[in-house]
DNA sequence: CCAAAAGTGTTCCGTCTACACCCATGG
DNA sequence: CCATGGGTGTAGACGGAACACTTTTGG
């Protein structure tokens, strides 16, 4: 039984922006495209959604493909559907965009796939409308950082105050004064102190920091 | 030439989530569905999105028929994807929201399609998934309410300020002080007072205000 | 001993909030 | 003349922004 047989169906594909956070630059993890249309250009990575799965987990199944990871922090982009946008055929997209901890990667996968992990200021030319893509996400991330704890998800369980402060400056664009941002830091419950010392960043050693989910969950009030 | 051919296609419709605002409350533009499956149920309006059009030009495409309405604020509010989202057969759909004025809408065309406005408050249960679509339009209104002009879509071109505050309340879903409120407006230069006079809604008259689309757009700050 | 990053408080200023009364008019 | 909505100012609280020096330690 068909309803809908006198419409026209579309491609529908999924990509993913993947963001990472290392010495303190945000950067974007993209790769070549290995097949036509578009074979070598610089490109996010996705795939096409599924008779049987949701647009959820197609995205999860693209990222998983990608890196191994699962349980991700992601979130829905927007759908992109102009007419021409891919040279192939009409293939309409749904952006995912993923906040992932660059120490979960296992290099091995990404170089397997060839991929790269690029800032934004070296962003090359990228396939199609990915670059919208990826300009959309970064607004996105920017409207959201100070009313949700997305910024985590870029870090390690245990983080430096000072890491956390990069993370913040790299998606906002700006620097923000040492001082201030600390005070905001203690005034949340759920940003823990840990009786641990991290002496890699530095002689002196800085203190970690956990994120306490059980507490945020508790009172998921975020506002910094 | 079909890159694409050992994928499924999907269908991809557009539906429309048409905010209205009346007698100091916001109203949706909702009707019973017309076809199978789900006939008889209350639904927002929607279409299949055709292969020579883009996802925006649907939208527009559907509004129109809807409304005779052109050039009207749109943004998308995301891509709905769950398998059985639609009880016909597997339907991605792309949820837009749109703002208008009700005096510029045609009631004939309105009571040509059976649609009702009918506030937040008396929702009956909607068809598939159109429920959670209107929840996540509304967060996105409240979020970029402060930050974007949205809110004249919403009312004539002449206004008072008291109708400009119970769309902010409408929105927002709260009261807000009167006093404190036209301070802020009156600090916005885009937001100018003419010499008119409304007498509609008062004995003693309420000054009408106007927004200054190109004075805007020479200076696109808001905050509100 | 010095370079490099960690850590720490105070003051000022602007913004938001709370709050109550008079005005003009049509009926 | 009164009911109805229009219009106005101020004081206190609060939060954000600016700002510089001391500490620790590995090399």
């Amino acid at each position: 039984m068909t309803y809908y047989s006198e419409h026209s169906k579309v491609w529908v594909s999924v990509d993913c922006i993947v963001f990472g956070f290392e010495n303190g630059k945000l950067k974007l993890l993209i790769g070549k495209r290995q097949m036509d249309p578009g074979r070598g250009e610089w490109s996010l990575y996705g795939g096409f959604v599924r008779a049987n799965e949701s647009l959820e987990d197609a995205a999860n199944r693209v990222l998983y493909d990608l890196t191994g990871l699962k349980k991700v922090y992601m979130k829905q982009v927007g759908a992109f559907g102009a007419i021409d946008r891919d040279p192939g055929d009409r293939v309409i997209s749904v952006a995912y965009c993923a906040l992932i901890n660059v120490k979960d990667y296992d290099e091995k996968i990404r170089i397997e796939h060839g991929l790269e992990w690029v800032t934004r200021q070296n962003l090359p030319k990228l396939y199609s409308d990915h670059e919208i893509m990826i300009h959309k996400a970064i607004t996105l991330l920017r409207r959201r950082i100070n009313t949700e704890p997305l910024s985590f998800n870029l870090l390690p369980d245990l983080f430096t105050l000072t890491q956390l402060q990069k993370v913040y400056e790299a998606i906002l664009g700006e620097e923000i004064d040492k001082r201030n941002f600390r005070k905001r830091i203690k005034s949340i419950d759920f940003i823990e102190k840990t009786d641990l010392i991290d002496k890699l960043s530095s002689k002196r050693g800085a203190a970690l920091y956990r994120f306490n989910k059980k507490m945020y969950a508790d009172d998921p009030t975020f506002k910094l």
